[in-house]
DNA sequence: CCGCCGACAGTAACCGGTTACATAACCTTT
DNA sequence: AAAGGTTATGTAACCGGTTACTGTCGGCGG
């Protein structure tokens, strides 16, 4: 039953497996009277070829990996979404496995990826940079999205999170807002550390006598929701908070609004990413094109996998300004 | 360079393959100094081993293939998550890869996994039965999720669409609303389908006076868009809105409230399937523990895979109400 | 001292495809 | 009719692992 191999087919066709292989593989030099026996014969023993054997003898599996530090919330399927467009228009199977935060963990990820793709595409944002070159398999052509920028064995893409907190810090000053509280990702992610490096520089160069305030977090809305009451407890003055991802941004705006807080007249709320979630709350962030990536890495890599050279080491995309109702500009009566 | 083979380490550590396929095995024939050996050799090398070879000669990947419908939404990521967390747990890597609505398409994604995976886990409510089952290579176990009921040549995990819909409605009336509109989903979508039978079935025996208004959808947001400008231009008594998915019911909400209406004073919103944005909009839906039911998938297929035997054919989950304020009742001067 | 046994290591077949090369059949061409 | 070319098909090696089977060596009992 099921399991029938390319043999079983030629035995029943009466050829060799040699033309099975060239009958099913659309190749010309075939006799039609013979082809037809050959297709009719797999279709009566529901042969499919067993992809394995195929990329082993091939040495190409015609699939790309891809590993994502964790497969759940919008940012990842939105990215995934637009890397399956790129990969189907282009005749790649795409396989995501995903990678927890342990280093260890990951690696074991990345390795099991050997021979069964082509090429890797992997979004590490936490993963230690020396950790990553140690654990990608050499023998698996790879591009790199939003991985710290030292590691430079490999084409990359990134984000620009440092022109992007810029430009929100900026915004949110234009706006009228003062006193701006910035909720930080986790300590390890380079996303995070980017856009806090940019909150700081942005204020540094542009409000140098506000304070600093920064909450840690760890891009979780529960983070988002003690952020907020922290800022709630605490008298200090505060009429803006700068989330360093949407879904803290959510959280908190969840839970000032459930203190009685209305946003963004008592206090602004901005995000970073996006989500189309973001929209339906009216909340302000920074537009990161997540599919356009996504597609953009998937194209790289199979120009790679083509011999069309690797192209630009490191591609940088700009995020842009999506100024909602969270952030509206203060009236004249306030702070 | 990176390309190492067995055979590479063999010849480097100068023993046979035999013995650092043992070795590197962790099997207990091979003498210490010279594990030790091959160890090294290996690690110098960079060995990787080679899954697709590994694969065809032990007949087994160690890997499960996941098909889903598209890889958006929150739905599909949580459910991902739940067989990820499953799957890691019991040794198996998970691959996934998505199916769009197109049979033909849905086939070739299927067969694709044939020789790439163990067994596979196969949710697609909008194919039809005849087209999966000829699809699905026999060759390959599979698990079910959400498949019409015609399909029984495979184990399958399904949700109680019906008694979710049921419960919804009963709760709508049991809070005073009197005149509910139906957003339904694509019509090829089993769950669309039942959820839709399930609303009428409800108010046939509930509330057998009350006229019975459908309106056509498509599970995206959009769609609950125009069913909200539909319901506003209709002169037509609406009291209460039930989208057949959550993401329809949020879309439905903003374009209400943002043409002036009150939720849920002048019109009440429910959805289906509790995405965790819900809880943030504070949407009365139906809780579909979507990790659950993939951890749950995850786990049959794997028994299936080590001879554990199917266990029962179908398996029905039922949804929970979670009442939330889009739905909150009625106080008695209204309707 | 001989035969037997256990521990370790090597040889080669096999998994299921693809394809270079060999072969056979048939058709031209002179 | 022989030489040469073209086309359809078969044979067998190969991709990179695993493992059954075989062989070697040292130790031990008789």
């Amino acid at each position: 039953m099921g399991e029938a191999t390319i043999r079983d087919v030629a035995r029943r066709a009466e050829v060799s497996v040699a033309s099975v292989s060239r009958a099913l593989n659309g190749l010309n030099n075939v006799r039609g009277e013979t082809r037809e026996r050959i297709v009719t014969a797999a279709r009566e023993l529901g042969y499919v070829p067993h992809a394995g054997a195929r990329s082993l003898s091939l040495a190409r599996a015609h699939a790309i990996g891809v590993v994502l530090p964790d497969l759940h919330g919008e940012f990842f399927s939105e990215c995934v979404r637009g890397m399956d467009r790129e990969a189907r228009r282009r005749g790649y199977l795409l396989l995501l496995s995903n990678m927890h935060d342990d280093s260890e963990q990951a690696a074991v990820a990345l390795r099991a990826m050997r021979g069964r793709v082509d090429g890797l595409l992997v979004m590490a944002p936490h993963i230690p940079p020396e950790s990553l070159e140690q654990a990608l398999p050499s023998a698996l052509p790879a591009v790199l999205i939003n991985a710290p920028d030292e590691v430079t064995s490999r084409p990359s893409l990134r984000l620009d999170n440092r022109a992007g907190a810029e430009a929100m810090v900026r915004h949110l000053l234009a706006n009228g807002y003062r006193h701006i509280v910035h909720i930080a990702g986790p300590e390890g992610n380079v996303d995070a550390r980017e856009r806090l490096q940019g909150f700081r520089d942005a204020l540094a160069e542009l409000a140098p006598d506000m304070p600093v305030r920064i909450i840690a977090g760890d891009f979780n809305e529960e983070a988002g929701e003690a952020a907020a009451r922290q800022i709630l407890a605490s008298g200090e003055p505060c009429d803006a908070v700068f989330a360093a991802n949407d879904m803290m941004a959510i959280g908190c705006l969840h839970t000032l609004r459930q203190a009685g807080k209305r946003v963004p007249e008592d206090i602004a709320v901005a995000g970073f990413d996006d989500v189309p979630l973001a929209r339906y709350l009216a909340l302000t962030t920074m537009e990161v094109r997540i599919a356009e990536i996504g597609a953009r890495a998937v194209s790289r890599l199979i120009d790679m996998l083509e011999g069309k050279g690797p192209g630009t080491p490191v591609e940088l995309h700009e995020p842009a300004l999506i100024a909602r109702a969270t952030t509206a500009a203060r009236s004249a009566d306030h702070g």
